[in-house]
DNA sequence: CCCATTTCATATCAATCGTTATGAAAAGAG
DNA sequence: CTCTTTTCATAACGATTGATATGAAATGGG
């Protein structure tokens, strides 16, 4: 009883947050979003709100996607370290886009964008307690399988392998290469010996 | 035989570098930096040449003002791995100003703009070598001081140990308490050992 | 087939951006 | 004192910003 949308919401969502990953919050214009996502600034404002909506939906949509992959790899079968080390070279790679070494968009948004935004600041804080959890999970696991001293603080340490996750976003967007990435990964594993 | 300058182009880059640390580059308007240095706009364009050269220089001011201090604390006598928990504490207490925990400016230059400026991302470049190097030498002197294994490598664990600074910031800038950072510190240097 | 409703494609809005121009003010030189 | 030069304090510039308004186009219900 109405004209259709002409436009899918997840693909825009999609689009838009990887310019926003590439460029940032602030040098991103409602312009430059409508040419990247092909959508008119009628359709991003009515199922957005506004661009800061657009960025949190797109900070919510790389935990779902992005983050959620890497998880997964994370929780994997297998020797802990070896898990851990495989979730930061997903990690590297998904961080590698179209757009170039765009880093972590959580990161960026610490950065860039949580000091002036309470919402965008929360879901930082969300996103490293999910981190924290998950590295921290997975390091009581190991104690359990018999991979990890049951002397470690698998709290303290897990909150130390998501930080490094973070590092990793800053090594690639701050234009390190492979190499730096990968002695940076040994080393915060050997955190775990 | 002309009117003389009524400001100090010192005193005005301090109070830049300062506005800029807390809200970055894109976000702080040259009128922000009027208001905030007390020097009128001729004055900042006369010295300065625009807004990204008034950015690149308060990136050297903090080389040579916040990391310079940080550096020479690495450098002083003593155990290598209390030199740089205090090296790490000292930049922790730099980094939170009055307007706020800022964290980093160089590791936020690396996120916010060096994607865009290639003279913003040379300096960061310069500066990832700059505490590389100098981590890395207080490695090697530690090893001769015998205070590290000669079979460490003090190179790529200078390379992690700079990494770490930045990741402080990161920390910081994220809104962590002073726990976590303690904790992170604490982990990373178990790597010495 | 027409009407109510929603989206589309633009146009437009005031505000702000970085930058430059303008004229008065302040100093030393002659 | 006058002239030249540079800075000061603002005004102004065109461009762009996020956001909204406008009318045509497209749907399904009656």
């Amino acid at each position: 009883m109405a004209r259709p949308r002409e436009f899918e919401p997840e693909e825009a969502l999609q689009k838009a947050m990887l310019l926003f990953w590439s460029k940032g919050y602030h040098d991103t214009s409602i312009r430059d979003l409508t040419a990247r996502t092909g959508v008119n600034q009628y359709g991003l404002y009515a199922v957005f709100k506004n661009k800061l909506g657009l960025y949190l939906a797109a900070l919510d949509h790389y935990r779902d996607g992005v983050t959620a992959e890497v998880l997964a790899k994370l929780k994997q079968p297998g020797q802990a370290a070896e898990r851990i080390e495989a979730a930061y070279l997903l990690l590297i790679a998904r961080m590698q886009t179209a757009d170039g070494a765009v880093g972590c968009l959580i990161a960026n948004a610490a950065v860039e964008v949580a000091p002036e935004s309470d919402e965008a600041a929360e879901k930082v804080q969300a996103h490293m307690r999910l981190l924290r959890q998950a590295f921290g999970d997975r390091l009581e696991r190991a104690k359990t399988e018999g991979q990890l001293s049951a002397e470690k603080d698998s709290e303290s340490l897990g909150a130390f392998l998501a930080t490094t996750a973070y590092s990793l976003g800053f090594l690639l967007r701050a234009g390190s290469d492979q190499a730096t990435l990968r002695n940076h990964i040994r080393t915060a594993l050997t955190t775990l010996t």
